[in-house]
DNA sequence: TGCAAGCCTTAAGCCAGTCTTAAGCAGGCC
DNA sequence: GGCCTGCTTAAGACTGGCTTAAGGCTTGCA
């Protein structure tokens, strides 16, 4: 899950990113307003984490545009505790949560998780189709009650896909979650993490949209 | 907008009713979670404010039914500032927010529109025309319910046509769309196509108009 | 610091399904 | 009746995806 984490405070940012990615996001970290403005017109993300206190562009102007220009991705503000004001602002200028500083890295990614799923408009904490049950929050995957081990990649590409179950996601927006900037792939690395998802779940459950990308079927609850 | 409140404090829930009243919601307030899962089930509610300590059943465990049988409905949870613990399994079981008592009722309030808004951010439409189904988003086509597998282009070609239903749409409008520029046909692949769909999905659906192109009638719903 | 294990990426060959092409046929219209 | 448009069918080319295997990298542990 691949979120943009707008931090201008070293420590502060190189804490977040190591935490998170810890959990299981691939965190894109940027400094400032413009740059996070920059980035979310060129690439997708599940989330933006956004400090309000920014230089050049403070958070809630970031925020401003972003709505007014449409943008729907859930925004997460970090705050310090003065700043309440500014907070009810956020949220009525469309931010979708916050959390005050400092704060509990594990509290944040459960929010994050919270607000992710809530943006793709689903409340169900586990992902569940068929036989298939994909735990978020513990990182797990259960095949008919058996425990199935995923790596990491294998993982993030089966909740993206359960996540939209219904929709075709296409390799682009897949690679673009999957990797960071810098570490583009252009080899058929996806085609190998599809290939060992369907080794280990069936091939029944991924399918095929040829020349699109992949999809997992509604699901059968 | 209509919320349901659960929350068995007499005092804060009278705070609550008349705050978020005052703040434009229309607030039905049940004491307990087996009242508050009768209310669900008999009627629909914008949002719910959810207390976690409740008599009788407590939240989480009105949060997990409610879940497990598919309710989709924005929860926000109240919590106390000791029960770190609980807001995490909450949020993982399915909450979508939470804030901790004591609390500002105007920030509630924002939260709440926040929460609203974004439960509501989300519909694709399928396009219907008699028996045939297509869901752009998945991809799919369906004829009495029956999935039918459709090839790319197929598919390109009957989501055209059911968009324009009712009009005609030219030879030339069809081949421009299906094909990106530098690879023209100068073939009757076109034809083809309109043949293999016919073929998949009865030859009633598409109709040629000689000279001009094809359509498919004003849909029939 | 060195070793071992596991994960991820890369690359190459193979396969299947999709698309195009083309030729013959049917039917409408002048 | 002749011409023209569209339908049907089948064959071949080709693209894109699948599979497998090898190598490099990271991470954990001694």
């Amino acid at each position: 899950m691949r979120i943009l984490l707008v931090e201008d405070d070293r420590l502060l940012g190189d804490g977040v990113q190591a935490g998170l990615t810890g959990s299981g996001f691939t965190v894109d970290w940027v400094r400032d307003g413009d740059a996070a403005l920059a980035a979310l017109s060129a690439e997708s993300f599940a989330a933006v984490l956004l400090d309000l206190g920014l230089p050049k562009r403070d958070g809630l102007s970031v925020l401003a545009s972003l709505r007014s220009a449409g943008n729907p991705v859930p925004v997460l503000v970090l705050t310090a505790r003065d700043q309440v004001a500014d907070k009810i602002r956020g949220l009525d200028l469309g931010a979708d949560d916050y959390v005050i500083k400092p704060f509990d890295l594990d509290e944040l990614a459960a929010r994050l998780r919270a607000l992710v799923r809530r943006s793709q408009g689903r409340a169900d904490a586990s992902l569940r189709h068929g036989d298939v049950v994909l735990d978020p929050a513990g990182r797990t995957v259960k095949l008919k009650g058996e425990p199935v081990t995923l790596t990491g990649k294998e993982f993030d590409l089966l909740r993206m896909l359960l996540d939209a179950a219904g929709r075709v996601l296409t390799r682009r927006v897949l690679e673009e979650q999957l990797y960071a900037w810098g570490e583009a792939v252009e080899s058929n690395a996806l085609e190998v993490h599809i290939h060992h998802l369907r080794r280990k779940l069936g091939g029944e459950l991924i399918r095929t949209v040829r020349g699109v990308g992949y999809l997992v079927d509604e699901a059968p609850r």
